[in-house]
DNA sequence: TGGTTGGGTTCATTATTTGAACCACTGGTA
DNA sequence: TACCAGTGGTTCAAATAATGAACCCAACCA
């Protein structure tokens, strides 16, 4: 691990419920030395990644990203073209819709939408990373990713988020191989222990994954009817969506969804 | 200056017409080695900080930036703090204001809205950073700032950008002392050949500079009614900005905004 | 066929990162 | 008052990780 990503790393650490962060508390969630950390840190603040707040002196995300994120979506607007799908998807299902990227070997929320018609809801953090291995989104990726991604996914512990969670290499391999056979993947209470999901891989320019598309909701309402209605829903988004991406189905997969259509 | 910043760096060069860069770019730009910047743009591409685009092997920035301005936005609404105000000063006066923030020695736009009510207007590129020296926003927080800022700036040379631009440190000196007894920055063509602007300093907790509010306006609209009224409507604005921002002003200068309250 | 430009890699050398121990401050408390 | 535990931050020798000259490969083109 290079220290630009030890670096790096500290940010991914931030997220809605932990919008600052002091240094001993990095020090612990990283488990590096403080000399270390500290310097990173303040390496980091001195790009305008983190600022430090003045009275607690912890730190917290800084202006840059803001910077970035504008010529991002200027110039890649992922976000504002993804959009008007995901709504449309998740006002037809009546349920939360949401879209991630694959990011390494992990996957980094862009963009959610919650039609918001029901009583209770999914609490989805559009700040925290999705772990591969523990969501439908994840396995829909892993499904059809290079084969490297996978390996490198099993080579840590597969952490159990909750009651359903696939924690052994023999069980994800044939999870895997039934994703690959109809194209979704359908996970219930594998990360959160009320929540049921399924999801769709996207695929960029070339066939190649760069993210999934995912519906959950609470176990509660997940009946047979409405799982099939959301794996028609997700068939065609995930076609929308990769075509609105510029990607293409990779050949040999491509009759899973297009059939659909 | 250490291997964190080399890379951060590297992310500065993006922008609304620079979406993309090559490695060899890469290195004409930055000056190092290839295998150095090779690294450094792997690795940030590992963390999700680039992506590749796949047919023409260049970089640009990727979906880690929108997760983590995700969290900044929701735990730190600046943006969305922000846009009111600086809407309602830009329709008050009829031209381009902008926020931007300090980031090491130099700005970086946060916000910035144009009223469009002239046939010509200020054309702002919300993703290029902006030097302390050559605009008003910049002058107005060198004046405010620590003086190891104004060290920092000094220590490279001051970069010629139009006809206006102060490249001398007797004659940012001197311009500094009078932005200090006015309390705004007042520029004439000293950062686009065609634009004039006037800023003013914006303040964090206990009194320090975080950034400046500033509007832009062509050279040719430019008149010294228009200036007063302006110079005014920042006077205002600033106020309003640190407090939105909890910010104080620094008691020994506080006289020069807030009697125009 | 040879020249150019692009992306990417290798490996010995070198310089940068690292971490144990240290200091300074704050708040609690005996 | 003195002591402790908890912050954030710094130092400097030792070790690891970053560096860059030279290299390969493919595409383009004349």
């Amino acid at each position: 691990m290079g220290t630009i990503t030890k670096a790096l790393d500290l940010l991914n650490f931030f997220a809605k419920q932990k919008p600052e962060i002091g240094l001993t508390e990095f020090v612990r969630l990283v488990n590096r030395d403080k000399a270390t950390v500290h310097r990173h840190l303040t390496e980091l603040m001195e790009n305008g990644f983190l600022e430090q707040n003045p009275v607690t002196r912890a730190y917290r995300l800084g202006p840059a990203i803001l910077r970035l994120s504008g010529v991002r979506e200027a110039t890649h607007p992922l976000r504002s073209v993804l959009r008007p799908i995901v709504e449309d998807i998740a006002r037809q299902v009546g349920e939360l819709t949401h879209v991630s990227l694959l990011q390494g070997d992990v996957l980094s929320p862009a963009l959610h939408f919650d039609p918001m018609i029901h009583g209770t809801q999914v609490a989805f953090d559009e700040s925290e990373i999705l772990p591969l291995h523990a969501t439908s989104s994840g396995l829909a990726v892993l499904a059809f990713a290079d084969e490297d991604v996978t390996r490198s996914v099993l080579k840590r512990p597969l952490t159990k988020y909750a009651d359903g969670t696939i924690t052994t290499a023999e069980e994800l391999r044939s999870v895997l191989d039934e994703v690959r056979r109809t194209g979704t993947a359908s996970q219930d209470r594998t990360f959160d222990s009320e929540v049921c999901s399924q999801g769709a891989p996207l695929f960029g320019v070339g066939g190649k994954v760069v993210g999934a598309v995912s519906i959950a909701l609470p176990a509660v309402r997940d009946t047979d009817e409405k799982r099939a209605e959301i794996r028609e829903a997700l068939r065609d988004g995930m076609v929308r969506i990769t075509h609105q991406l510029g990607g293409d189905l990779p050949p040999e997969h491509a009759d899973k969804w297009q059939s659909a259509a």
